[in-house]
DNA sequence: GGTTACATGTAACTAGTTACATGATTAG
DNA sequence: CTAATCATGTAACTAGTTACATGTAACC
């Protein structure tokens, strides 16, 4: 799941690993990460030819900047290191970007997995955009069709509470959903308005 | 986490891990255990002293069924085995019931565990349990104070959108906390109506 | 001159999952 | 007789977390 996060963010732009961590909490609901998770994931990117990197040293002010920069002030040594040691920079590959086409698509019965894709789903096309979204709606239907088949069968009131909480919180989510699918069906009117 | 849901399960009455197995999914909105799982915890739960088991012999009458079966119909063999081989039945110890009023304070910043906290929290003396729904609740109004600071910066519309929906489930969650904490404070007036 | 921020990484732990191995019993 | 259900368990994998080790450089 941090692979689909790392590309997703490398897809905008190079970046070092402390960069994307920092980037990565404050993506989506501040989505967890650790130096403990991010720095393994990357190593095991690169390995699959997903990703690939180059060590930057701080003082050197050759082209090491990319996309994370738009501004290019002058090159008057703006890329100033304000770092203590060499930066691993990594950037997506053609193959990574594959990937995260891949990645983007699958599943969606993870809540945490689906925040991810939706914050990257804009490098979808569209119709592929929409059927994750089915897809979404798709797993929460039939989770509040299987809270409807065993109605609690508790007496405690904490538990009844709970149940309760659940199922409004998975109406809301439904209808948040829907409201994503109809948005994308008006800017992408599809097949039905043409008479095909 | 695993051994708050078993201890709870158990202090309810005296379960084999298949049985415990089936309950657990249908406990809190499908709470995902599986055997691969639970068969270790019941055997970490036992050396740790907090459960302790008897092997049952399907066809021997003697009195392995506890409160599990609260009717018991003359004895009339009515507990057929059903089963194919020798079940293993725990039953929570003395030391296990502390274990699990601790587990059922800690913490409560994981959604998870706290689904299974409340769910249990009838074990807990009222005190204890507002307690719980306050930490809970600091801990969601602190999530909220974290996405106000930070007021998403991005202007990709599914982010943009997914940012909403959370700051939404967020007030939802905190109104229905406050309802299940005034609803405690009723039941139990606590020390401030009498003139202490 | 000490704290904070930058930067990369490893080790041990937490909390699970899926798939497999094994076997008895019961219902169709 | 064969499929489903009952019953216990292991192995390998997923997806992280916390704590530690190491070091530079900017801020006050």
């Amino acid at each position: 799941m941090l692979d689909l996060a790392v590309l997703g963010l490398l897809k905008e732009g190079d970046l070092h690993g402390y960069e994307l961590n920092k980037r990565l909490k404050s993506l989506v609901g501040g989505y967890a990460t650790s130096f403990g998770a991010l720095y393994p994931a990357l190593a095991r990117l690169e390995r699959g030819g997903w990703v690939s990197s180059t060590a930057v040293v701080p003082h050197s002010d050759t082209d090491e900047q990319a996309a994370s920069e738009p501004a290019r002030r002058n090159r008057r040594r703006s890329t100033r290191p304000k770092s203590g040691r060499t930066r691993k920079v990594y950037r997506i590959t053609e193959a990574g970007e594959g990937h995260l086409l891949e990645l983007l698509q699958e599943d969606a019965n993870n809540e945490r997995r689906f925040r991810l894709q939706l914050a990257f789903c804009r490098f979808l096309p569209t119709d592929r955009r929409l059927a994750l979204f089915e897809l979404r709606r798709a797993h929460l239907v039939s989770l509040q069709a299987m809270a409807r088949r065993d109605p609690v069968h508790s007496t405690d009131p904490y538990v009844r509470s709970l149940f309760q909480r659940d199922q409004e919180r998975l109406e809301h989510d439904l209808a948040w959903l829907d409201r994503l699918i109809a948005d994308e069906r008006t800017n992408w009117p599809g097949p039905e308005p043409n008479d095909r």
